[in-house]
DNA sequence: TGGCTATTTGGCTAAATTACCAAGCATGGA
DNA sequence: TCCATGCTTGGTAATTTAGCCAAATAGCCA
């Protein structure tokens, strides 16, 4: 498959999205996003999986946690770029309203 | 859903990125992406039909064609994002290999 | 009107995704 | 060593997505 398109259904889920903006802060271990995130650790555990694979995360174990950290700084450009999507849209809608 | 959420999976697959790319060269009808595409008419209609409920293009009626065109420029600025991310994760892939 | 082209929609199947539970594996402390 | 904790992996069921074919719709022109 494309690799733009294999990064970006990295990105589409909002537990993924999440968990990104979280490690944009600092680093955090597996127990403490389950937490956050609220679902079964089994399911964080996968989902950070797939973050690690694409190379947007990097893991590192300390002891019996796993720490994990943003591999790319640039993943949180990403988020201004879906906000100015949203945002354009969102405009674009009130307008269309407006007519 | 997350709204950020939905954005990046209407983005999330190659062909519905290649449409974006190729519309951001100039609007363009269903039959000639279709063709670009190499899929069923009616594959790529429902790949349009998603880009245009998520409000990342329009479509304009006339005569028998439909011409699609970006309705948001943002849309580019998200390729240069994701280029970004895949660069950083190649350059890091490189240096892990020399190490 | 009839036929042809362009496009969308419905239906269906196959494949992919997601989440949970259970089981397995380390690590660290008692 | 034994047990608790933290995390990952395998299995499975439910849901979503993708693609094609067939059918329906709309515009154009003879």
């Amino acid at each position: 498959m494309d690799a733009q398109a294999r990064v970006v259904k990295t990105l589409a889920h909002p537990t993924r999205l999440f968990i990104l903006e979280e490690l944009a802060r600092g680093e955090r271990c597996v127990c403490e996003l389950t937490e956050m995130v609220g679902a079964d650790v089994s399911t964080v555990s996968k989902h950070l999986s797939l973050l690690r694979t694409a190379g947007l995360v990097q893991d590192d174990k300390r002891g019996a946690q796993v720490y994990y950290s943003l591999r790319c700084a640039c993943a949180l450009s990403f988020f201004s770029c879906i906000d100015e999507v949203l945002q354009t849209v969102a405009r674009q809608h009130t307008e269309e309203t407006l007519k």
